[in-house]
DNA sequence: ACACCACCTATCCGACCGGATAGGAGCTCT
DNA sequence: AGAGCTCCTATCCGGTCGGATAGGTGGTGT
């Protein structure tokens, strides 16, 4: 891997501070900080700052600095969800915002970009990506990798655990994580509460459990919802 | 920040394979594989390749690869909890494997240390001490932060939400979120179990919960245990 | 046509849970 | 000495859970 040539503008040394642009990443993952600022520090035309949560960001924003761009780790202290990118982005000031996330589904992402966010960018995108959407969003334009906003809705089918569950008590497991009564997973799941008791004993059987708590701890553990 | 040197190889021939450590990184993050590599290869006398699943981390091995170190991500395709851990460390070979994780709070690591684990490594770390506890970990020694493994050592002390419940209520609750019963949590602390469900009872209004899962997920995602 | 499977519904029962209520023992602080 | 706290025990009750059993529907594959 060189980094003889990063983009067109990589040997201009006469860049001014008007082309330059100024990103703002805020993460509570420090190793990502370190990595990502380096990387991007590394690109002609480019220069960050990162925070480690949200109220740092917006003491930053508050104090009058400009940035093109702030990355909003979705799930750092101060998030709660899509508040923290709300509150961001309402204050006073013309901001381009984004989301960066490592855990977030296509369903997080679609009302990410509904609130109006200058893009969704996921953990898995590579660095090289990043830095193209990065530019891509500064120009205006709002970015979200396309196929990862064409995934699936149910793409529970990678799991091994999930994998020998079949759909439905795929669902009843959910709600078994959320401390839902059986009665209640049958409203939600519009099904009589004697089904939502079958489908909870064979998910036991197939997952091991002895009863719902274990059974919500072992999908947390092995990484479901 | 310049890259005229990615890694010790790259201009001093002179370096032999017995003194550059060869790292392995799995995790589906392709963003910090990207940035984590070049921050990791501008280190002198570190290498790192990575792949993006256990199963490609499992090909290259099996293959006949050799690294100093292994550095699998907690939640990434193919790993499942501590399965995909075990698998790694059960195969052929003396090999070095360490956990990171973004999310994988203390009960987590706890379980990967004595799983054998070379260490945990926490995605908050800074970048400086990712490759000093890498290091540290390619000598043979186990590590894991310490302020990370601390964050509830005798918990209460620490945890906002633990501070609240007494000294007992807190032992009943580290029983609901293994799933327990009453009467075996009875059992287990050698008290009552009309006893244990007053302080069950107590306790669900100190922490907001309405039933022993939702108990038992609000201390598990709080941190605790 | 048949077996098979996932999914749905139902009933019965013993066990457990969640909540209320009512105490007593030991400790600390004023 | 009494107030206040935590921790312990106990009983009662309605509701829920866990498990067994029995059956019906619709789609798939042989």
């Amino acid at each position: 891997m060189t980094f003889q040539r990063h983009t067109a503008l990589d040997d201009r040394a006469t860049q001014t501070d008007q082309n330059t642009m100024r990103i703002l990443i805020a993460d509570d993952h420090e190793l990502l900080r370190d990595t990502l600022m380096l990387y991007i520090g590394n690109e002609p035309g480019m220069v960050a700052e990162s925070v480690q949560d949200l109220d740092a960001a917006e003491a930053r924003m508050a104090a009058g600095e400009e940035y093109d761009l702030v990355l909003l780790d979705f799930t750092m202290p101060g998030m709660d969800g899509l508040d923290g990118l709300r509150r961001i982005m309402g204050m006073s000031g013309d901001h381009r915002v984004a989301i960066i996330s490592g855990t977030a589904q296509r369903d997080i992402a679609e009302e990410v970009l509904a609130a109006g966010a200058a893009g969704f960018l996921p953990k898995t995108l590579s660095a090289k990506s990043l830095v193209n959407a990065l530019r891509f969003m500064a120009l205006g334009e709002q970015y979200a990798p396309l196929d990862f906003m064409r995934a699936s809705e149910n793409d529970q089918q990678k799991h091994p655990l999930a994998k020998q569950l079949s759909q439905r008590e795929f669902e009843v497991l959910e709600g078994l994580t959320q401390g839902k009564s059986n009665k209640e997973i049958a409203r939600d799941l519009d099904i009589r509460e004697p089904t939502v008791k079958l489908h909870v004993k064979t998910l036991y059987r197939k997952i091991g459990a002895s009863n719902r708590t274990q059974a919500a701890m072992i999908a947390k553990e092995k990484g479901l919802f």
